[in-house]
DNA sequence: TCAATATATAACCATTTAGCTATACAGTCA
DNA sequence: TGACTGTATAGCTAAATGGTTATATATTGA
């Protein structure tokens, strides 16, 4: 039972790995709009050949997406768009935290306003 | 503004990387039902206290735990609830992916008995 | 079959990091 | 102040990993 849940939550952790890499994030943003090709993402991503096949390998393991061939290409795309909801979930995080940021940030501008230059 | 795309990929792709850790999650899947000290937490995950409070620290640095201290202890707490809507997320996904597992198995076996035990 | 193209993989390097042990730091109590 | 306790940190090691270059593999077309 304990070893089975330590499963789960290696596997959890797993996932959320894979997902915490930017370049893959890319990738799997460069994929919301459809499924593309390796050419195309290397491309869009600013990134090498190998890595971009590397990336997606891992995330094809995980099974965030699906590889399709034609001809001598490689398609891949999102087989599991509930990550989606979970960007949106990690982005209203750090909205929040943008403009807890914003609001301090102007506290402090407001504070150094009322103390004037004389900074010391 | 593609420069702050990235800023803030660089963003999720760290709150997603502190999760994709069994044992930041086993502290968090712990905080859960409240708020618990350093020692507390320590004996639950079966770790080390040094390796507890780096763990600790990260999250709070992320912003996923608060930290409050009474007398010499340190107690953490969950500051973001919206992660167990993540791993709920997460788990909908594994739950799938198992059941989607046990499905091929059981087409394996079944195929299996058709063929016989006569397996070449 | 041979050349060209697209993708995957191997081998390697540099960096990161989870874990450990030892120790420093801070608050409590005598 | 000095022992004691709880927590954080420093220093280290081994393993994982993102990136690179070079190469292998596979499909198309002449």
């Amino acid at each position: 039972m304990q070893k089975l849940d330590d499963r789960a939550l290696a596997y959890v952790a797993e996932y959320f790995k894979a997902l915490g890499e930017p370049m893959r994030l890319k990738l799997l943003h460069s994929l919301q709009d459809g499924e593309k090709s390796v050419g195309e993402l290397t491309e869009i991503s600013a990134c090498s050949q190998a890595n971009v096949s590397k990336h997606l390998s891992l995330l094809a393991k995980i099974g965030l997406v699906k590889r399709d061939t034609l001809g001598t290409s490689a398609y891949y795309r999102i087989s599991d768009p509930s990550i989606y909801d979970l960007c949106e979930l990690v982005c209203g995080h750090i909205g929040n935290k943008m403009a807890a940021e914003a609001e301090v940030n102007a506290l402090f501008m407001a504070s150094k306003t009322e103390v004037g230059t004389t900074s010391s």
